[in-house]
DNA sequence: TTATGAGAATTCATATAGGAATTGTGTTCA
DNA sequence: TGAACACAATTCCTATATGAATTCTCATAA
């Protein structure tokens, strides 16, 4: 059995916090097969624990949109998202990040320029030495970037919804590959000016503007892939795709 | 949220259903009091269920926001909407819906006019016959306009943020009183001609308005318990709210 | 060769039980 | 009288077992 040492707080759920991460690194991993059924007694059974918690987890991640369920059928991994899927999730943070971002570019407290700026600078020093998994640490940073936004915009329910989209962890899913984020940095950079310069119609086009061409570079992947994605042959490319 | 069909329907998790429908309208119906702990034995032994079901009932009524995880201490009953939350809620609807109607308001099949007047119709006879309970007829009618202009905006992606939020559900929660609906009517007729006829800026408009007024009926309520909430002493009056 | 049907095996959903932590209560001491 | 400690009771979290439904396999017949 792993250690029980769990991230969760006070040791309540140990299991659950533990197999949780676990299940939701392999769905992303792609150790799971994108639509493949998820056997709860197998699953339980490699990780030491019993059915219980795992049944807890795998409802968890549905609420996550990483696994389905179908009555009688159990539990399955979602597909990857399709071009539509990917547009509505873009159109999503299309009508939401630029509102954010006009909210934080206020000369209050609660501008975050500073967090941001120090995310800034801890990627780009990250990027400059190769230690580790570039290709991870410039999803969490571009996480935690658009988070601080959000956060900053001081609007709880609006923060909840964005982060129940799982926008990050999902475009992460489609595309397991090296990136190269020269251009999301410097776009987010843009970002940060406008924001820590107070200037709220700025932030608010430059955060829109990060978005579609964010999009459109993901899109990018799906060129040729047309309609013929039931094909399921494997996919769109997955190399140097820019975030 | 895909509310599992409470019926048998595929058998799959028939318990669970009815655990939830029963638990749900407890918590609705103030039966469970705001901030008070949830005890899985009692609610087990109460509905004739064992306690697998109801926890899983409880960690789904959490990502409903009815309920609140405490490490170590188990489930409550999260509390009452304050005026903070109501506004955050709200301006989360000023940013999604007037959007979603200017999204329907096209010469297309999916411009929901045809549903919205149907809609309009059968809420009006509702309320001429005073049979039933008019204040659930009035919240179900609200429901359903709002979610059939999301629906018709054709993005899953912002439809199901709006869906997670359960505007509706804790605004009934808040004031499960009676309610004149006549105001909350009329608005609706406004906005469904501006989708009818297919003008996308006045549509914007109308829902935007629409929005901004329900929320200032709602926070009436709120007049005179300035910041004097913790005096835990009864909530906001409850008689006479317009939606 | 293909389709059908019965039986076996797997898998899910729920029930029940036990260990661990927290809460409440009563007593004792300052 | 008030506070602190210890013990008991409650409550949660996980494990295991069981019944029911589905899926898989294989043999048989058209």
């Amino acid at each position: 059995m792993p250690t029980r040492q769990s991230s969760d707080a006070s040791k309540g759920k140990a299991a659950v916090s533990d197999v949780y991460a676990s299940m939701r690194a392999s769905i992303l991993k792609g150790e799971i097969a994108p639509g493949a059924r998820i056997n709860i007694d197998a699953v339980s059974r490699s990780l030491g624990v019993s059915q219980t918690p795992v049944r807890e987890v795998l409802q968890r991640l549905e609420g996550d949109n990483l696994v389905v369920y179908s009555p009688g059928r159990g539990y399955s991994t979602t597909p990857l998202l399709d071009l539509p899927a990917l547009r509505s999730l873009f159109e999503f943070r299309l009508l939401v990040e630029p509102w954010a971002a006009r909210s934080a570019a206020v000369d209050r407290l609660a501008n975050p320029a500073a967090a941001l700026e120090k995310e800034l600078s801890a990627i780009r020093n990250s990027m400059k030495t190769t230690s580790g998994d570039a290709r991870q640490d410039l999803v969490a940073h571009d996480t935690r970037f658009h988070d601080t936004i959000l956060l900053a915009a001081g609007n709880p329910v609006v923060q909840h919804a964005y982060a129940q989209t799982h926008c990050h962890l999902h475009t992460f899913r489609l595309y397991p590959a090296d990136i190269d984020g020269a251009i999301t940095i410097a776009e987010h950079a843009t970002v940060r000016e406008a924001i820590a310069s107070c200037l709220p119609d700025r932030a608010e086009e430059a955060m829109a503007q990060h978005i579609r061409n964010s999009f459109a570079r993901f899109a990018k992947a799906f060129e040729g892939t047309a309609d013929l994605s039931p094909l399921e042959n494997g996919g769109p490319p997955r190399r140097h795709i820019v975030t």
